[in-house]
DNA sequence: GCCAACGTTGGC
DNA sequence: GCCAACGTTGGC
């Protein structure tokens, strides 16, 4: 079992959104990065947890923890030419773009924010990926000591 | 295969 | 809104 952490921009998709859809569940289309797509296609596993980090926002931080429902299938938003993320050179015998399923499992008490996290980067949390420079990635995995220790701060 | 140009991400 | 960092595209 594995543990993650998945980008998304509140405006666009936050972690009360993930709570009020049916079924708290939702499918985390619209990843348009290979390396990103490669985890949700080889790596995710049902059952997995990840944290939904707020981005681009007054409080960037990990707002909750949904749980890998479904494994990756094709993302069929890239086949639509009215979506945002059309891909027209997504095929869909031969899809290019993957998602997975993320149900909600809890909100955290408070954001652990961005901030409080760069606060710990030289000790407890050096070496975990959302902290280094330039870090783009909308997708990581999260080794387990980080995981519990940001759960710890909650 | 190189690399300049361009587009996007995301913190501030 | 700015801009650094990074990924992708496409000409050569």
């Amino acid at each position: 079992m594995q543990y993650w952490l998945m980008k998304s921009e509140p405006d666009e998709f936050g972690i009360d959104d993930l709570k009020s859809a049916p079924k708290r569940t939702e499918h985390w289309d619209g990843v348009r990065n290979y390396q990103a797509r490669n985890f949700m296609r080889d790596e995710m596993k049902k059952g997995d947890l990840a944290f939904l980090y707020h981005s681009n926002c007054d409080e960037p931080g990990i707002a909750g923890i949904m749980r890998v429902s479904r494994e990756g299938y094709p993302d069929h938003t890239a086949f639509d030419p009215n979506d945002k993320h059309f891909d027209p050179k997504s095929d869909p015998e031969n899809p290019r773009w993957i998602m997975v399923d993320v149900t909600f499992k809890r909100k955290l008490k408070r954001v652990i924010t961005l901030k409080e996290m760069k606060t710990h980067a030289e000790e407890t949390l050096a070496g975990f990926r959302l902290l280094q420079r330039g870090n783009r990635l909308s997708i990581m995995p999260v080794e387990k000591k980080y995981w519990d220790f940001i759960l710890s701060l909650e």
